[in-house]
DNA sequence: ATAAGGCCCTGACCGC
DNA sequence: TGCGGTCAGGGCCTTA
């Protein structure tokens, strides 16, 4: 599962590599991978442009074109980025091809075909919804406290709205509030100042130290495996916690992990370290 | 405005 | 061995 640190650390990878190179023929061979615009006015006005500028909002890449326009990708749950050389034959799960003018080819590979791509000559419609980077300044404890008042749902659930902040999935959501000793099911409005203090400093550091690790690779099959743009894995699972831990020990106090189903998505925690009623204990 | 649930997809996994 | 059913999960959409 590509979050922040995982599609930070592709487009760090891919920067380099893909710097000045032209697109020479673009296929589509998904056409609902291309949100915007259709997609055989995608494979036809990207052929031309060249990559100048590398950038990244929440989960989303941003290859800035030399003509002023983005390719913006979201690789949601299974999609990678590949760079190969233009003879490489497209495996099954390769929805979208971009020739190089250097005899490499980008492959869009995405078993489960949720990822997306857009080109446009702005970005900011197609990231509109999007809250505060957590790495940058305008994530701080009193705005996240401002966001979280009165609200019902589940502190999980707000940490994977996007809207809130961007760039948190699954992995870092469970990771952040083991870290901030923070029941996942306790509504957001429920925190105090000092929780959500700490869940901010968790949030950051975890996010800035999966990024120095080069992300989270979880599982060995094609669905689950996060994997840098050139194969290699990541590193961060090694220093999870909770995350597909279940029945494990916690590592702190011992007492075995637990899983949840909050928002439709798998949730880990340990009920001694994050209680449910942390006045009563 | 907020919350909850369905949908898209495929392959892994489980039970028989 | 083979088959069918269930499940995961980000973002978007609909419903209440």
């Amino acid at each position: 599962m590509p979050e922040l640190p995982e599609v930070e650390t592709y487009v760090r990878e891919l920067a380099p590599v893909l710097l000045g190179r032209r697109v020479t023929a673009v296929r589509v061979k998904w056409p609902r991978t291309i949100a915007a615009p259709a997609s055989e006015v995608f494979e036809q006005s990207l052929v031309g442009s060249t990559f100048s500028e590398f950038g990244r909002r929440g989960k989303y890449m941003l290859f800035g074109l030399q003509d002023g326009r983005f390719l913006v990708v979201h690789l949601r749950m299974t999609g990678k980025l590949e760079v190969v050389p233009q003879a490489t034959a497209p495996g099954k799960h390769i929805h979208v091809i971009m020739d190089l003018d250097n005899g490499a080819s980008v492959h869009f590979q995405d078993t489960r075909k949720f990822g997306r791509m857009w080109l446009t000559d702005n970005v900011d419609s197609v990231l509109a919804k999007l809250g505060p980077e957590p790495l940058g300044e305008a994530f701080t404890p009193d705005y996240l406290a401002e966001r979280l008042a009165s609200r019902k749902a589940s502190i999980k659930a707000l940490l994977l709205d996007q809207g809130i902040v961007a760039g948190v999935g699954n992995i870092y959501a469970d990771e952040a509030l083991y870290r901030a000793r923070i029941h996942p099911s306790r509504p957001g409005g429920s925190l105090s100042h000092q929780e959500i203090a700490q869940l901010h400093a968790a949030v950051v550091a975890l996010l800035a130290r999966a990024i120095e690790l080069q992300g989270s690779s979880l599982g060995t099959n094609s669905l689950q495996n996060y994997s840098r743009p050139g194969g290699q894995p990541g590193g961060f699972q090694e220093e999870h916690w909770v995350f597909r831990r279940t029945g494990k020990p916690c590592m702190n106090c011992g007492h075995p992990i637990e899983r949840l189903v909050i928002a439709q998505r798998s949730t880990h925690f340990c009920p001694v370290c994050q209680p449910a009623n942390p006045d009563q204990a």
